[in-house]
DNA sequence: CGCAAACTTGATGGCCGTCAAGCAAAGTGG
DNA sequence: CCACTTTGCTTGACGGCCATCAAGTTTGCG
C-alpha cells in the first residue's frame, strides 16, 4: 500500500468490526499523533521508547508477536495484518513477555499510550470498539492454542490459512479465494509449532490435494468448504459480522 | 474452604496483585450481588442465564476454560483456582467461543456483570485491578501456546507445575514447595495436549528423576530450581511481584 | 466389601523432528 | 546481461516422541 495521505486510515475503518465507527471517531483516530516506521523482513520491531510507552498500528506488511525459548527456538503466538494492533493490551506492563517482529517489510505507526487512552475517554464507541478487538485478539489466542495442542499439521495448516483470509478479506486485501501469503515456511513453522521441513511437507499434501495452491507468495483456496473442514475451522470467534 | 461470611473475600483480597486493593475497594467488592453454586467435578458451568451475562469468580476448586473439536476431544485453555475470574473479558460477546467446566468440585460466585461495570466506573483502582487481571490472562494463555507449540512433554508438564504453585501460592493455597493437586491426569492430559498415558510416563520420569513428588492429591515439589530449570519457566509473565 | 473410576504399564505404530543434500528463486555486482 | 551468492524451497532417509490399543492394578466411595 501506498503512504496515503491519512496513515492510520486502514485503522479507523477496520474498528469496529462488523459496525464500523461513526465518521466523528474514524477522524479522531486519524488525528491521532503517532510516527510511522518501515521494518524490514524479520527484524524486530523495537526502538529505544518503543513498545511499552507506544501502541503499535500494522499499515502495510505482515507482523508478528512471538516468545523465545532458552534453546532459541521461537513460537510465534500471533499474526498480524494491515489494520491490526498487536500490543492494544500490553500498556502500563513493566515488561512485554513478548517480542514483536516483522514478517515481511512492514510499515508500522506507533501512537502514544496516554493519548489512546485520552480517545477511550471521550468517546464511548472507541472504547467500546478496543475493548472488542482486545475480546477477538484473547479468542484468536484460544483457538491457536487449541489447533496447536489437538490438531495435526495438516489440520493446523488448513486452520490458519482459513483465519487468515477471513482476516485479510475484511480489510480488504483478500477476495475471490485468493490472497498474500508473504511468509516463509520457517515462520509459518514457528506459527504452527512445526518445523519448516514438515510445513513444507504438509503444504504440498494440502495441494497435491487439490485444496490450496501457493505459487509466488500468492495463495488460491480452491474449496472454501473443504479447507474449512479440514480446519476443522468455525469462523465465529473472530466476530467478524453478526 | 468453608463458606464464609464473606464469599467473596478470596476475590477482593487477590486482585490488585502485588499491590493489594484498598479497603474501600475490597469492601466494595464484598458488597456486589452474587449467587453462589456448587458445581460437580467434571461438569459444566453453565445454566441458563450464566456466564453471558455473569462474570464468574472461582471461590474454592478448580475450574477450567476449554474448547472441544469436530470429534470430540478435548483442549483445556486454562486452569482456575480459587480467587481467579475466568471470564472476566468476555462479556458483551454475542457467543463464547469456549465453555467452562469444574476440574474438582468446585463453588462459583456468579455477579451480573452489569454491576462489575458499575464498580469500575466507580473506583479507578478497581478499574486498574481488572485491567492488571486482564493482562496476566493474556499474558498466561501465550505462556501456554509457546508451551504446547516449542516444548516437549517434560517441560510442559514442569512448566504448568511451576506456574500453578506459584498462582496457588498468591492466595495462600500453596506453600513450603507443596500444593494441592486435585486434577485427573486425563484433564492434565488436555491441559497439556497430551494424551492420559502420556502424561502418566512424564510424571513417572519426573518422579524418577526426583523433582517432584504426587500422591494422594498432593504434590511435593523437591527442587525448585530444577523444576524451573526443566520447564524453561520464568515467572515474570504472572505478575505476581515487582 | 464390591463396584467404578482413575492410575499404571507394555507393545506397537505413526506423525513429525532431525540431518543432509540438491534445487529454485531472488538479489548483487561487474 | 550474466556469473555469483544468498535465501528459501523441496525431497529423502532415519529416528524418536508421543498416540493408540489393551491389559492389569490401585484408589475411592457407597
Amino acid at each position: 500500500m501506498a503512504p496515503s495521505k491519512y496513515p492510520l486510515g486502514v485503522i479507523a475503518n477496520r474498528l469496529g468490526g462488523a459496525s464500523p465507527l461513526p465518521v466523528a471517531d474514524r477522524d479522531a483516530i486519524q488525528s491521532l499523533p503517532f510516527f510511522v516506521r518501515t521494518i524490514e523482513a524479520h527484524q524486530d520491531i523495537v526502538n529505544e521508547d518503543g513498545p511499552s510507552t507506544h501502541c503499535c498500528m500494522i499499515l502495510d506488511g505482515w507482523t508478528c508477536c512471538y516468545q523465545l525459548l532458552a534453546d532459541g527456538r521461537r513460537q510465534i503466538l500471533s499474526l498480524h495484518v494491515p489494520g491490526d494492533l498487536p500490543n492494544l493490551q500490553s500498556f502500563h506492563l513493566p515488561q512485554s513477555d513478548f517480542g514483536m517482529a516483522a514478517v515481511t517489510r512492514a510499515s508500522v505507526a506507533f501512537v502514544p499510550y496516554a493519548d489512546l487512552r485520552k480517545l477511550t475517554e471521550e468517546s464511548a464507541a472507541i472504547a467500546q470498539a478496543f475493548r472488542r478487538e482486545a475480546l477477538v485478539a484473547a479468542a484468536t489466542y484460544r483457538a491457536w492454542i487449541t489447533s496447536i495442542g489437538r490438531r495435526d499439521a495438516r489440520q493446523r495448516f488448513a486452520h490458519l490459512i482459513c483465519e487468515l483470509y477471513l482476516r485479510l478479506e475484511a480489510v480488504e486485501l483478500a477476495t475471490a479465494n485468493a490472497m498474500p501469503m508473504p511468509i516463509r515456511q520457517s515462520d509459518l513453522a514457528d506459527a504452527l509449532g512445526l518445523t519448516a521441513v514438515h510445513v513444507n511437507r504438509t503444504l504440498k499434501g494440502l495441494r497435491n490435494e487439490g485444496l490450496i495452491d501457493l505459487r509466488a507468495r500468492r495463495l488460491v483456496i480452491h474449496n472454501w468448504e473443504d479447507l474449512c473442514t479440514a480446519g476443522d475451522f468455525s469462523p465465529k470467534y473472530l466476530h467478524l459480522s453478526e
